[in-house]
DNA sequence: CGGCAAACCTGCGAGC
DNA sequence: TGCTCGCAGGTTTGCC
């Protein structure tokens, strides 16, 4: 279930168990995710320190002692756990599990396996194939009205698609692009190229409203982010739109007797995959 | 080249 | 209860 926020609260959960620990045992239980392991991927991570774990898009970033980063990606439904015992049992689909100094485990869970997780030296990470072409972080300086104006200007897809392309605009997906449209009260089929000057102000903001909206929810929901489980990153968050077709929408004025039919969320299928948005408020 | 559907997998809820 | 179907929050591929 993992988007920008999502991820976000993953590494802020993972860090405390991480960095600054020995990985005392490394173990890889299946030949690929995605795409296969590297070489000897368990061996290499065994006995390094982790310095740091950190976000870029949707990718987790840990940072080792000898100058490689691990990139892992969560898919779909790829899942962090963190038990705080040595022999854990093992679950299904718990594809690499990793044991630090501090004697508690770290395990990487990915029932549709659409994750992935590899290695690149730290210094080339910015080069690396699955990050040099990701747009600005969303809630940092570079993303703003004016790139955004610029960025779309001549895209004839519709403006929710331009959202979900991580070019674009990096890690928003499916869920935070139709809240954010819905904040910004932007249509989600408008042709991205119309998208521009306080328009694009205006979507620039709701993108950066709702994912901080979100990672805050996650922290607050969340005793140190960790769950009774052992998961980290879940969290309840109450969306406007999403997954609510046919609910009233949340913005619109109450029709209590007028007559006047109420308004609710409609669904619609766009590049094969859902959108959730209001017609009336949406243009 | 841009834009779209299909493909990669398993799990789960709705409906019969 | 148990089966089948449709759908799922991501990304890449290949086709038009």
């Amino acid at each position: 279930m993992p988007e920008l926020p999502e991820v976000e609260t993953v590494c802020r959960g993972l860090g405390p168990h991480l960095e600054g620990q020995v990985l005392t045992r490394v173990e890889q239980n299946i030949p690929a995710l995605r795409f296969p392991f590297p070489d000897r991927f368990a061996d290499r991570l065994t006995g390094r320190t982790v310095t740091a774990v950190r976000r870029r898009a949707k990718y987790i970033l840990m940072d080792l002692d000898n100058d490689e980063t691990v990139i892992a990606h969560l898919g779909m439904s790829g899942r962090m756990f963190i038990f705080d015992d040595e022999h854990h049992e093992r679950g299904k689909h718990d594809h690499v599990v990793m044991q630090t100094g501090r004697g508690e485990t770290v395990i990487f869970n990915d029932a549709r396996r659409f994750g992935l997780m590899t290695l690149c030296p730290t210094a080339g990470l910015e080069e690396h194939k699955l990050l040099r072409d990701i747009g600005p972080e969303p809630l940092g300086n570079g993303f703003n009205g004016p790139y955004f104006t610029e960025t779309l200007r001549g895209r004839k897809t519709p403006i929710k698609a331009a959202l979900l392309d991580q070019k674009v605009v990096a890690g928003v997906g499916n869920i935070y692009a139709c809240e954010a449209l819905y904040r910004a009260r932007i249509s989600p089929r408008r042709l991205a190229a119309s998208v521009a000057g306080r328009r694009a102000e205006r979507l620039a903001a709701a993108v950066k409203a709702v994912l901080i909206d979100a990672i805050e929810a996650g922290g607050s929901s969340l005793r140190d982010y960790v769950q009774a489980s052992g998961e980290l990153g879940y969290f309840q968050h109450r969306f406007a739109v999403y997954d609510r077709e046919g609910e009233p929408c949340p913005d619109c004025p109450k029709t209590a007797d007028s007559g006047a039919k109420p308004c609710t969320v409609k669904r619609i299928v766009q590049s094969g995959r859902s959108t959730f948005y209001c017609p009336t408020l949406q243009r």
